[in-house]
Formats: structure tokens, C-alpha cells, sequence
DNA sequence: CCTATTTCAGAACAAACGTTTTATGTTAAG
DNA sequence: CTTAACATAAAACGTTTGTTCTGAAATAGG
């Protein structure tokens, strides 16, 4: 379900909820709300809080301060654990999704995975991909994992990483080893043979720092 | 580091403020722990949540409502996503710990790792296992990796569940198939191959519901 | 164009909530 | 015991903050 025809006004102070939720690890005031989307008044403020309410976005509790809740599609209440872009999926043979992080990070374009705010201070900006298949089996990943990536070009050995073999057309995740002209791939399955090629064939566009696998 | 001598109010307080922030994704007011820990005045709580800040567990935003930010162990914003304990290791070879979720869900005897709320809201309450060594590699599971677990007596076909082999007095992870007086327990990887063995020699002890794989 | 509905505005109100002040009891060190 | 640091108490104060009221502007439907 994509948002519904709502007034843009309205559309921002939804924005600025989650922005601020989980920037600030807590809800805005009615004033925090006025400022930063300028409006002229705080009972305009309560006004279109109180249609999105109507409307299941958020919950508000009556009487106390930032007593605002802010709920996902299932209208539960959302976490402030960041959250990370599946900018697509990999797969064998599958070229890699463009890898530009410069969109705005509330954009809802895409499905996201919550990650735990340790891994996103540890590593900054990142981005997850979803494997489609089971190409990537030798390296302990099954067909609808979810990788979480940090963009890179570089890889230090033994890094796990997103390698572009350019004449195969090919994106595979393998273990990184550079010896001197050549790139040795190594799956992370030891009882699979590693792929050597010639590092000019191999381009790194980031490293795995991050497995998730859902079942059930 | 384990918590410093503190007084058992403090002490309290401190757990409340994590308790009430993950039940409601908002801190507390001053009042909510005044009638919560049972403490007279408010000025007291005042009090307490400055030591508490000296001591760098809370941060306090002067004069904002429910200005109180918990920090963890690096002295960062702690999110409200549920944490589940991680009750020990699970390798071939090694019994299970204990199961037993009745002790206080804030203990601070464990490691946790991070979930998604729609996970806890899925399966009800939940516990991990750190995996050892790479005797789970049929399964995708690496040396490392954290599996998340439901606990249950009884699986469905199909499903990846911790089994116990009591004559091998083993623990392994494993797709769960029941065929007559026999199981079949499948390793995820195909490349492997099956183990069959009579139903009375297998316990099932929880059924895997997401794995983590922490990289770099 | 007219009317009903929605949205916005300004101001004031009242409850919620952090803070301060003053005083008393409690513990620990010398 | 004495004293200083620590902890608790009760009450009052003032800011923050949600709410309400009245009215006007904008928008949509016919």
C-alpha cells in the first residue's frame, strides 16, 4: 500500500516524525513539529495529528508529553533501530543494482531491514541486497538472504566482499585474497575450489559485514 | 564491566528506565519513576538520574519532557528494538543450555543481540545461540554466527529446528522431517547429504527462526 | 456561484513535567 | 563521637507542552 492522497503539509509532519523519532530517540513536541515544518500554529499541528490518527499512521496518548507513536503498515509501533535500503536483488549473472546512496534516506521506494545501531556507528552509510538463487552457496549464503553491504572499492585480504567478474558478467560474494596480478575468490565454504583471475577482471563494489537470514 | 557498587534505588531506576523505554518507545517522566520505584518525591528521582548521569548511563536534556537518553556500554543512545539473550554456545558435540526464559527478561547476565520487532511480534519470546566451530556447515551455519531461536518441543516438516541426538549426545541444526517411526534431518545444503535415524533417538529443542552473521 | 467540508490562524488555557529550595535522615571515615 | 558526604523528603515554582476555542481562509462538490 503507497501512501494515500494526502495534503502535503500533512505528508511532511509524517516525514519529520520518523526523521526526528530516530534521530532523537524521541517523539517531537507539537512546537518541535510547528518549527520545523512552519506552521503558524500549534492547533494546526494538532489538527492534522489528529487526522493521521484517524488515519492508523500514528497513535497519540492523550495528555502526555511526546505522547506520539509512530506505526509501520501493520500498525505496530515502529522501533528507532536504523534502517537500511535493499537496493535489490544479486544473483548470479545479475548485474548490481546502481549503487548510489545519495537519495533521501526517508524516501520509501524501497524495503528495508532494521539493522542495530552499532553496526551502522561501526560503519557508516550501508546498504543490504536480497540473493535470489543459490550461487552463492559455497559461501554460506542461501537463495533470500540479506547481505548488508558497505560500499567500497577496496578490500583488505580475507574480507568478504561483492566482486564484479567483468568478463562473466557475474556478481558473486567471496572472500578476497589480492596475490600480486592475480585475485584469488575463495568461497567461504572450504570445500569449494577458489576462482583465481587477473585483478583487472575483478572490481570490488563493497564487503559483506552483515548476513541475515529469516526462516519461517 | 559489570555494574559498580550503586545503590538498589538507583539501581532500580536505572532498570526501569530500560524496561519502560522498550514497552513504550518513550522515556519516562520524573513522576512515571517516582510512583514506579515507589520513591516519595520527585526530587529524589531528580537526584538519582543526576548520579545516574554522572556516572554516564543516562544522558539528561535539560528542561525537555522525557529528556532522559539511556546509554549503553559505549555511552551511546540505546534503540528500543527487542533484545533476545544469547544462553550460550551450540557446537556438535555440546549440550544445550538450558532453556529455561523464566528468569527476569532484564538480567544483565547475558549477551543480547538486537531483533526486529516484527520478529518478537511473529514468534512470542525468543532466545539465541552462538554457533562453534563449522560442524554446522551442511546447514549454512559458519563458525560465529548467532541463530535465533523459538523454543518448541514439535516442528513442522520442513522446518529448521535444533535437534538432539541422544545417543550421539549431539546438538546440531537441521531441516526436520518426520517419516513414520523415523526422522529425516536434512542438512540445508544439498550438496550433503541426509541423516536418518529413529524418532525416540531425536529431541527437538527449538525451531530456527533467523541467523545473524556478524563479518569485519 | 453557493454551500459544506476541510484546513489554517491566533490566542489563551490547563495539565504535564523538570527543577529548585529547604530540611531531615543515613552512612562511612577518622 | 564528630563530621562530611550521601541519600531521602515535602512542597512549591515555573517552563514545557498538549488542548481548546473562535473565527477565517481555502477547497471540493453540485
Amino acid at each position: 500500500m503507497v501512501t494515500k492522497k494526502m495534503p502535503p503539509r500533512r505528508q511532511r509532519i509524517l516525514e519529520f516524525l520518523q526523521e526526528f523519532y530516530l534521530e532523537n530517540s524521541i517523539p517531537p513536541t507539537v512546537r518541535d513539529i510547528q518549527k520545523a515544518c512552519e506552521i503558524s500554529s500549534t492547533s494546526v499541528v494538532d489538527y492534522n495529528l489528529e487526522k493521521l490518527a484517524q488515519a492508523g499512521y500514528i497513535n497519540r496518548r492523550p495528555d502526555v508529553a511526546r505522547g506520539i507513536e509512530i506505526l509501520d503498515q501493520e500498525g505496530e509501533p515502529i522501533s528507532n533501530a536504523p534502517r537500511v535500503h535493499i537496493l535489490g536483488l544479486i544473483a548470479a549473472g545479475s548485474p548490481i543494482p546502481a549503487l548510489s546512496m545519495e537519495e533521501s534516506a526517508f524516501s520509501q521506494e524501497f524495503d528495508t531491514v532494521e539493522v542495530s545501531p552499532e553496526l551502522q556507528r561501526q560503519h557508516g552509510q550501508l546498504f543490504a541486497l536480497k540473493v535470489n538463487g543459490t550461487s552463492m552457496i559455497d559461501a554460506l549464503i542461501d537463495d533470500g538472504d540479506v547481505v548488508i553491504i558497505k560500499p567500497t572499492q577496496v578490500a583488505d585480504n580475507g574480507e568478504m566482499v561483492v566482486a564484479w567478474l567483468k568478463d562473466k558478467e557475474e556478481a558473486t560474494l567471496k572472500r578476497f585474497y589480492s596475490e600480486g596480478s592475480q585475485v584469488r575468490l575463495q568461497p567461504a565454504n572450504s570445500t569449494m575450489e577458489p576462482i583465481y583471475c587477473p585483478a583487472e577482471n575483478v572490481e570490488v563494489r563493497g564487503k559483506v559485514v552483515y548476513v541475515i537470514r529469516n526462516l519461517g
